[in-house]
DNA sequence: CCGGCCTGGGCG
DNA sequence: GCCCAGGCCGGC
């Protein structure tokens, strides 16, 4: 019906954030103006749809004229900067996302792009005639030459609204719009700097001046657990503001960060920006429009952080850039530290990974001099690292039905005796990990999932840790129905407490773990109590490995340094060496006492052990290097992994068959598998893994292209392609 | 015979 | 991501 004078106007591509193979075209009308990154609303079958103008380069398909729609309205909102739209192109390409996918995560806040209301206030006319009444009076007075909203005349003056509302009519006042007010504070570089130690100073001076280049580099900052690496790269933040350029801080578990929160508030008289998924939709719209007009100096985010619209991004910091929380596992399946490095790239900005035990990944790259590298050999304050021995459960092992050896309760009883805090780590929640009949040998399983039921007794409920299946604990057997049966089977955190309830009925104790640890708010109370001393014995999962400071705690505990081996995971032994350090890093850090570690194993002559017990970290990647290489195993060599899944066994059987024989052959290339993956129901979905291992060079994405073009997936079907897998789920 | 739901394709 | 068309089952 549109008459064909009505089709003036260029023809532009436009990226929508919705799964789709690419941008589509539509006209932009002449009365509309908007170039590359512009945010616009276009028509989208029956509904509007947000989208970024993409750049213009040539569409493979172009889609006859009569097709085009029109751009209805371009959004006032600053353009999406093209380093950014780089990197989501980037990202799709190298995951093998649609880049609608992509954007999407760069467009988290799309009620963001509207114009921010500016807030509007009164403002006193000068010379109005009007009766000025005492009330008037005294709001007038309280106005001054301010422009103030009227609520807040009338409560600073002590008079009613209708009195504002009555000189508002009579003229004695005019609507004024406020100044906007800055969302964040500035922080300031030179607010309270530390004394930095002599290594120190050499490494955040090398820092310093990678990022004073404003070109692209990465540096791996390697120190030891306790040795300030953190004051070190806040130097470099520190440097980075005074470049006029933000700067944007990566950490693996933003939500149990309040302990670097208040140290980055103490160094810069300010806080930084947020970003994690737990904002409320109103912070996430301001924090979204500071960063994307440059108000928000430094932001300190979880891995989503990374697709945020800075303009000028001088210094990206990854944390403990080891950690696998930084691996994305659905949706977009990307990890946040390797794209980090592409977006630093893409930015000319300095990237610094941090860790005191960097991923073979990260190292291996240092020593082929693509990355820079600065340490800090030594802790803080002359304290001394923690001496770490092997308890061996073969020789020393519990009392029958108890988890903790004779060994390692006497050194509890000592540090207790001093006054001084201990830490029992074993890296399970809950109760009791399995749960079985007596009588017939049931186990009680997920109906949903390849896995048992965890017991949490506090809450008299068996809960599956991988689908979040809960049911009440049974009293009998499902299966033989005999009463008083069903018997727990190793411990979990909640069973280490009640030994140690029995044995140390006097002690104070905390018990860390994600579900009693449910927040910030939380985390940072626990961190008070044990920093203040009313707690005595912290028995925690993974979430006490994270960089806490304890001060008074000098004896940590594992439970079990074995669990985490199992399985036939490439990194397992890596891993383990990662948490388990990361946990001895707690304790001792302050120079009086020294810490002291034990691990219960039941192999102490396992390399892990070994390199943890003679304080040998490069030796045991050394060790992994050489194991890895022949085989073109990562980081010799990549890896992607096809997760087959579908909630009818067969079909996702049959699939995972057809792409086995559809699987590319050639030199340097090889397909392991179909084979139930580990973890073969999860969420009631049936899986299967194939995985292509590639010698170093080779690009696996083109192969993965054709691969999965080649072989015909039905819907019910779905296949997820992980490039550069960490984890063998 | 109609209407429900499910599935898969298209949306520019 | 969501809408809609087209196919198969249930209801009186």
């Amino acid at each position: 019906m549109a008459t064909p004078n009505r089709k003036a106007g260029r023809r532009i591509r436009v990226l929508l954030p919705l799964p789709l193979e690419g941008a589509y075209d539509y006209r932009l009308p002449l009365e509309l103006a908007a170039g590359p990154g512009s945010f616009v609303e276009v028509p989208l079958g029956g509904r509007v749809s947000l989208g970024v103008v993409w750049d213009d380069e040539e569409n493979p398909e172009p889609i006859a004229e009569s097709r085009l729609r029109e751009v209805i309205a371009v959004k006032p909102a600053p353009a999406m900067h093209a380093n950014l739209r780089r990197l989501v192109d980037w990202v799709a390409a190298y995951t093998l996302s649609p880049p609608g996918a992509v954007l999407r995560m760069a467009m988290s806040s799309p009620s963001a792009l509207e114009e921010p209301a500016a807030a509007s206030g009164w403002r006193r006319v000068e010379g109005a005639e009007a009766r000025i009444t005492p009330d008037r009076g005294k709001a007038l007075e309280a106005l001054g030459g301010h422009i103030l909203p009227g609520t807040e005349i009338a409560r600073a003056a002590g008079v009613s609204m209708g009195v504002v509302r009555g000189m508002a009519s009579v003229g004695l006042i005019e609507p004024a719009l406020m100044p906007r007010a800055a969302a964040f504070p500035r922080p300031i570089p030179d607010f309270a700097p530390p004394d930095l130690r002599d290594e120190q100073q050499i490494a955040a001076n090398a820092l310093r001046e990678a990022v004073i280049t404003r070109r692209f580099g990465v540096t791996l900052l390697e120190g030891v657990t306790g040795s300030g690496k953190t004051e070190v790269y806040l130097d470099a933040v520190a440097q980075c503001l005074r470049e006029g350029r933000q700067a944007l801080v990566l950490l693996p578990e933003i939500a149990l960060s309040t302990q670097w929160l208040s140290r980055f508030e103490r160094r810069f008289g300010a806080p930084p920006a947020l970003w994690h998924s737990e904002l409320s939709s109103r912070t996430r719209r301001v924090t979204w429009r500071a960063v994307a007009e440059g108000d928000a100096p430094v932001l300190v985010g979880a891995r989503s952080a990374l697709f945020l619209p800075f303009p000028d991004l001088g210094l990206i910091i990854v944390d403990e850039e080891h950690e696998t929380a930084f691996k994305q596992e659905d949706g977009v399946i990307y990890h946040a530290r390797d794209m980090a490095v592409v977006r630093a790239r893409l930015e000319a900005a300095t990237c610094v990974l941090v860790s005191a035990t960097p991923s073979l990944e990260t190292v291996t790259n240092a020593q082929a001099g693509r990355y820079a590298h600065v340490t800090l050999p030594n802790r803080h304050h002359g304290a001394a690292l923690p001496t770490v021995e092997a308890l061996d459960l073969r020789q020393y092992p519990p009392e029958r039905g108890r988890f903790l050896a004779p060994l390692l309760i006497q050194a509890i009883t000592e540090t207790l005796a001093r006054g001084e805090q201990a830490m029992l780590f074993l890296n399970r929640r809950g109760y009791a990990p399995l749960t079985l009949c007596r009588t017939c040998g049931h186990r009680l399983q997920c109906p949903n999932c390849t896995a048992w039921l965890v017991e949490h007794r506090a809450q008299r409920r068996l809960q599956c840790h991988h689908c979040g299946h809960t049911e009440p604990t049974p009293l009998a057997c499902v299966e033989c129905g005999t009463e008083h049966s069903l018997v727990p089977i190793g411990p979990g955190v909640e069973r280490i407490q009640e030994e140690i309830s029995e044995l140390f009925p006097e002690a104070r104790r905390l018990v860390m773990a994600s579900d009693t640890i449910p927040g910030p708010a939380a985390a940072a109370e626990a961190a008070r109590r044990i920093e203040d001393r009313e707690v005595d014995l912290i028995i925690g999962t993974q979430i006490v490995a994270k960089g806490w400071h304890f001060p008074h705690l000098t004896l940590v505990g594992v439970v079990d340094a074995d669990l985490g081996l199992a399985g036939g995971d490439l990194r397992a032994g890596e891993r383990t060496m990662q948490l388990l350090h990361q946990v001895a890093g707690r304790a001792g850090r302050e120079g009086s006492t020294p810490g002291k570690v034990l691990l219960q194993t039941f192999s102490p002559e396992h390399p892990v052990m070994m390199a943890l017990v003679a304080d040998d970290m490069p030796g045991f990647l050394k060790a992994e290097a050489a194991q890895r290489a022949p085989g073109h195993w990562p980081p010799f060599g990549r890896l992607a992994a096809l997760i087959v899944s579908s909630e009818d066994a067969r079909a996702a059987e049959r699939a995972a068959r057809d792409l086995g024989l559809a699987a590319p052959t050639g030199a340097g290339i090889q397909v392991l598998g179909p084979a139930p993956a580990p973890l073969a129901l999860l969420r009631g979905r049936h899986r299967h893994r194939l995985l292509l291992k590639a010698e170093r060079g080779i690009r696996v994405q083109p192969i993965l292209a054709d691969w999965l073009a080649r072989a015909q997936i039905r819907r019910e079907v779905r296949v997820q392609v992980d490039v550069d897998p960490v984890g063998f789920v």
